[in-house]
DNA sequence: TGCAGCTCGGGCAAATTTCCCGAGCCGGAT
DNA sequence: ATCCGGCTCGGGAAATTTGCCCGAGCTGCA
């Protein structure tokens, strides 16, 4: 229970959700060795308090479709390569999980975990080591196994990012402004995205988007 | 911050995430009258945790959409129609608020909502008051400029069979051949249909029709 | 008889989609 | 060092669709 220097360890929370982070942090806090030195809620609000607190572990919760969350984990291991991120969602795809250690995350787990599964987990990536919840490693290794070249795997970041928000039902506008482009860049997204896919209609993009775990309905 | 009695509020906390949860129990718990008194993790738990402790107030978090979250609340009320459920979900979509409510859930608040807005919704609703977040709020606002009705009950025979065809991946032309209809008319019947529903975009129709079971994806 | 609602389509301005294009960036291959 | 290819981002312009209004014929119902 206690691998860790007796300073403990000092984790930043990021989630867009007020409450939820006040609940981590009540969580966190009353583990004793976890400290929770700031707060969070967006990506970019993410990126300005590492640089202010430095903390150990980062844990990231990219609720939000991915929004700018594998951006926020570029920045921040960008500006220091031995930064500790551990994203933790609700979100259980296997594309989002490699796209999410590809950026350079050190943990992945869902709120589905028990939450001494979570704590767990953030002394791990705090001692440098790898974690990830029990579900992913089987939504992991699941993936590994099929070597079925899945549609989206023709499909860029930002598209995918596009074509997630799109099929959860998202307007044009609304995505812009998530991700901060111009109108015309989210079109121009979604014409690629259907001709890549072949799809013919904005239905049979949000049939694909359902059937790779894209989006539930 | 006491108009409740001295034994205070006693809560059942519904949420899929264990630790979510947990910390939703604590930042209940630290405001002093509000006692979670049982959790569960789905529906079904849901249920049976309120026979077995009726508690003043049910704080039930239907993440996945459309989902069982509303058959939950029916069942709650069919059993005691003076339980008090006060929905707190990351959704605000008017359908699912308005559907919410008409299932008999007291009060709805999301999850951008601040800590301190939430225990006073619970507050409200263990009152026998309505409550929503002022998110909320606006949504239904501009959805009620909009008399929608319920959801497919309003739409006719050639309205279903399109939103059907439609939300099974067909074009507009191949729906005006298959039903031997001008494109104007399909266009037309898209328009209507999206009115009625109060679905902005195609994506949000395409998911309409699947919780509906007019599609399967 | 008259109202109400569904079905079917026309019209037309406004918005979006559809393609095609170039530019900047980056990583990998030569 | 250079080129190539892919991703990202947007402009432009024609084609199409949307949004919203309209009228007409049909039904069932009061």
């Amino acid at each position: 229970m206690s691998e860790v220097a007796a300073t403990g360890i000092s984790v930043l929370l990021v989630d867009d959700h007020p409450i939820v982070r006040q609940g981590y942090r009540r969580v966190l806090e009353s583990q004793g060795d976890l400290h929770v030195v700031a707060e969070a809620d967006n990506a970019a609000e993410a990126y300005g308090a590492f640089k202010a607190h430095d903390p150990d572990v980062v844990v990231l919760d990219i609720s939000m479709p991915g929004a700018s969350g594998l951006e926020a984990i570029r920045n921040i291991r960008a500006r220091s390569p031995r930064a500790r991120i551990l994203v933790f969602t609700m979100h259980n795809e296997a594309v989002l999980v490699k796209a999410a250690f590809g950026a350079g995350a050190s943990g992945f787990v869902t709120k589905s975990s028990e939450p001494s599964a979570v704590v767990h987990a953030i002394r791990s990536v705090a001692r440098g080591e790898r974690a990830m919840s029990d579900d992913i490693a089987h939504v992991l290794a699941a993936d590994s196994l099929s070597p079925t070249g899945s549609v989206l795997d023709q499909l860029g970041e930002r598209e995918i990012e596009i074509l997630r928000q799109f099929a959860g039902g998202a307007t044009t506008e609304q995505i812009a402004t998530h991700l901060n482009l111009s109108v015309k860049t989210v079109q121009n997204y979604h014409y690629l995205i259907k001709s890549k896919t072949g799809a013919r209609t904005d239905a049979q993009l949000v049939r694909l988007a359902a059937t790779c775990g894209l989006t539930r309905i």
